[in-house]
DNA sequence: TCGCAGATATTCT
DNA sequence: GAATATCTGCGAG
C-alpha cells in the first residue's frame, strides 16, 4: 500500500519563524525536475526575523530581490549571492512581515546519484552547506516564489521527527555585517550527527 | 587538518 | 561603483 505524502500546508508555514525553523528539522525537501525526483531531509537551519533582525535582507526595506518575503508564508525565496551561489529560503508567518528560514544542509535520501552528477562531489560533500544543496537539488532563481505547498516542483513532507537532545543551536554564519546583539543569535538550529 | 584568499555576477546605492 | 545569508583550492604545519 502506497500512502501518497501530502505537502506541508500553509498553517505549517505562518507560525512563528523560530518554531517553524524547528520543527523544519527532519522534514523532507523534495524536488522534482523532468523526470527526475530528488529529495533529502533538512538538517541545518537558519531563522531570519524580519525588519527588526538587521541580519534579514528585508531589514533595510522591501527591494525587487525580497520582495517575496513580504508576501504570504509558504513561497520559496531564491536568491543569488557572490556571483556564484544560489541560496534556498521559506517564507514564514504572515503576509507583511518579511520572515524566512534559510535551509543550510540536507541529508541526501533519494536521487543521490542525480545529485552527485549535478555537483561533482559525493558523500558529505553533497548537500552540506546552503549553496551546495541548492546545486544539488537543481534550485535557481526560477524557483523564487514558487509556491511550496503544492506538489508541483518543490515542496516539503513529513519524514521524522527529531527529539529535543538531536538538536544544537548557534550563531549563523557569514552575516558580519549585521548588528553585534543580531550576530549573536543562536538562530542556526541542527540536527546533532548520530 | 587548518586557515586564508580568490572567484564572480547580481543587486542595490 | 561597492557589497555580498559561500565554496573551493592552496599552502603551511
Amino acid at each position: 500500500m502506497v500512502i501518497a505524502m501530502a505537502a506541508l500546508q500553509q498553517s505549517f508555514f505562518t507560525r512563528d519563524t523560530l518554531t517553524v525553523a524547528r520543527e523544519l528539522l527532519g522534514k523532507k525537501l523534495v524536488r522534482r525536475c523532468g523526470r527526475a525526483r530528488l529529495s533529502g531531509m533538512v538538517t541545518e537551519v537558519e531563522a531570519y526575523v524580519g525588519r527588526e533582525d538587521s541580519a534579514c535582507h528585508a531589514s533595510k526595506g522591501r527591494t525587487q530581490r525580497n520582495a517575496v518575503m513580504f508576501g504570504p508564508a509558504g513561497y520559496a525565496y531564491v536568491y543569488f549571492v557572490y556571483g556564484m551561489h544560489f541560496m534556498f529560503n521559506i517564507v514564514t508567518e504572515s503576509e507583511g512581515e518579511p520572515c524566512a528560514v534559510l535551509v543550510r544542509a540536507l541529508a541526501p535520501l533519494e536521487g543521490e546519484e542525480e545529485m552527485v552528477r549535478r555537483r561533482g562531489r559525493e558523500g558529505r560533500e553533497l548537500a552540506n552547506g546552503p549553496a551546495k544543496l541548492c546545486q544539488a537539488l537543481a534550485i535557481d532563481k526560477g524557483l523564487n516564489a514558487h509556491d511550496l505547498t503544492s506538489t508541483k516542483k518543490l515542496w516539503l513532507e513529513n519524514y521524522r521527527s527529531i527529539d529535543e537532545a538531536q538538536v544544537a543551536c548557534g550563531p549563523r554564519v557569514g552575516i558580519d555585517y549585521a548588528e553585534p546583539e543580531d550576530r549573536a543569535a543562536p538562530w542556526r538550529l541542527w540536527v546533532v550527527e548520530g
